[in-house]
DNA sequence: TCCACAAAGGATAATTTTTTTCCTTAAATA
DNA sequence: TATTTAAGGAAAAAAATTATCCTTTGTGGA
């Protein structure tokens, strides 16, 4: 995604483009998966007088807006991810790395719907475990 | 799970049983999730003068032994719930209630295991949806 | 292209949440 | 029951998040 897809997609969503705005996209289209800190270091590196209430801010209304996500790891701080097809999350709890990967849940959903009576309309797995850089150390 | 029996479980993390403690256990294990404000309304009723930071301390404490475990819930904060069996939860995104389900994860998990290269050691799944009881309010 | 306006940014303060400190009190072990 | 060690309470400190206020900038319409 080029700097101006992410510009149509901040407009889609009734977003002004600002540069502070694109830097925090780019920089989750980029990395995948990044916290409040590490979007403010990014940002920062671009332009050293961003604000850290910009950066909130801006991730407070791109979340609100359905651009971005906040993904909730366990013991860990929020990451934000720009949003995309549902997906599930591969947790390292060595490197601390983040993925997703795409794995269909429907039939999941679909048991656990009838077993429990809910009418189910979202799904956020995250598995923990090792990846396979990391296992390469064992 | 009476008084006696969460004494039990609180020294076999070998935590000093307290009545702080006993209440906070009692409640989790009377209304099943609960986060940090209603943990600490719940221990005030029975000990008013009982610090915020005893129930901070305490959650910390607890969750670090394995005694509790918390469960991050998008868009709320998170509840902390006694350790048990593996489980999914099930969060009515209307009225906020929690529920435990069990269904076995272990295909899914193997599955994922196999495309993705991670060796997987757990599972946190929240399904967002709509509750039976809320359903009917339709 | 330029103007006017609404929205966004920056700096800072205020608020909220969580952790730490320090001293007192209470639980566990011998 | 005495001793020790950890836990509780109160308060301060630190960390995280949100709000305020004024200046600047992006954008749609003239």
């Amino acid at each position: 995604m080029n700097k101006e897809a992410i510009a149509a997609n901040l407009r889609s969503h009734h977003l002004k483009v600002t540069p502070q705005r694109l830097k925090i996209v780019e920089s989750l289209n980029t990395f995948g998966h990044l916290n409040i800190d590490m979007l403010y270091q990014e940002v920062r590196e671009a332009y050293p007088n961003v604000s850290l209430a910009t950066v909130y801010k801006n991730i407070a209304i791109m979340t609100d807006s359905g651009l971005l996500e906040e993904v909730k790891i366990p013991e860990k701080k929020s990451v934000f991810e720009i949003r995309k097809e549902p997906h599930l999350h591969l947790h390292c709890t060595r490197c601390g790395k983040i993925e997703d990967i795409e794995v269909d849940l429907e039939a999941l959903a679909e048991k656990t719907q009838n077993i429990s009576g809910f009418r189910i309309h979202h799904a956020d797995l995250v598995f923990g475990g090792i990846c396979p850089e990391c296992q390469e150390e064992d």
